[in-house]
DNA sequence: AATGGGACCTGCGCGC
DNA sequence: TGCGCGCAGGTCCCAT
């Protein structure tokens, strides 16, 4: 599940590799994957093109091309980039001017690959809320004023603050020691600034490590990310809190699982 | 307006 | 054994 950590690793793996380098094939394996424009002109407008600039909005890739056009990619869950590619199993393959292939894997088809003319107006893109990084603490607790939900499923609204996800949103919460039910509205302005502090000290650090290499998320390489190593309750429903031992809690939220400590998280 | 649930997908782990 | 089921989650869409 890539996250904010997940695709700016990902974007700067590849910054590396093919910044500057021309697409002269698209071999497309699996066509669903492409959501605009059609196959015919999808190709058309990569084939030739040079890669001139790498951008990352949330959780959504941004290949600038020489020919105006750009190429969205968002990776959903299961969504991978490989380089050098060859892969049977690849839903697409881009050949690159340095006789290399990458690779574009997705193993259940929620990916979705856009080729635009404007990304700006994409509507996804229009919908987005700040980055963390955009915020300073006074607008981000002016923003949790005027909210009454509940923290945690606020955290992944992208409209609200854009590229957590599930598992961050945990993480961070249980960094803050706040329970993921609390109304935002309801938070003290003390916990208000452990919050932004742990959101920015975890993605940070989340990037530094390369991202979190849960189910598929690799890096560019095909290496997994080492930021698992830090996390503290995802995926750890029923082991002892690393703080108090107290078994970790797997609630439902909105039909995601929520892990928490039920005694450090407040 | 805010919130909840289903749909989209596939592979895996579980229980019978 | 093998099968069916539930689960994993980012985003969109619809209903309430």
């Amino acid at each position: 599940m890539p996250e904010l950590p997940e695709v700016e690793t990902i974007r700067r793996d590849l910054e590396k590799v093919i910044l500057g380098k021309k697409i002269t094939a698209v071999c497309v394996h699996h066509p669903k994957v492409i959501r605009e424009p059609g196959l015919a002109a999808f190709k058309k407008g990569l084939t030739g093109a040079v890669i001139k600039r790498i951008l990352r909005k949330a959780k959504l890739l941004i290949w600038e091309l020489s020919n105006g056009k750009s190429l969205a990619i968002h990776l959903k869950m299961t969504g991978q980039l490989v380089y050098p590619g060859g892969a049977k199993n690849s839903r697409l393959a881009f050949h690159l001017s340095d006789g290399k292939t990458l690779d574009f894997n997705d193993q259940r088809l929620f990916a979705e690959l856009r080729l635009l003319d404007d990304w700006r107006a994409l509507k996804f893109i229009r919908g987005l809320g700040p980055e963390p990084a955009e915020l300073n603490l006074e607008q981000f607790k002016e923003m949790l004023s005027h909210k009454k939900t509940r923290i945690k499923p606020l955290l992944m609204d992208q409209a609200f603050i854009s590229g957590i996800g599930n598992l961050y949103a945990a993480e961070i919460l249980f960094r803050a020691k706040i329970h993921p039910e609390r109304r935002a509205n309801t938070l003290k302005a003390q916990e208000k600034a452990l919050l932004f502090k742990a959101i920015n000290d975890i993605l940070k650090a989340a990037i530094r490590h390369a991202g979190s290499s849960v189910d598929d998320y690799v890096r560019l390489s095909g290496e997994k990310g080492g930021y698992v190593r830090y996390h503290k309750v995802y995926g750890r429903q029923g082991k002892p809190c690393l703080v108090c031992n107290t078994p970790i809690k797997r609630i439902n939220q909105g039909g995601r699982g929520t892990y928490f400590c039920p005694r450090c998280q407040k």
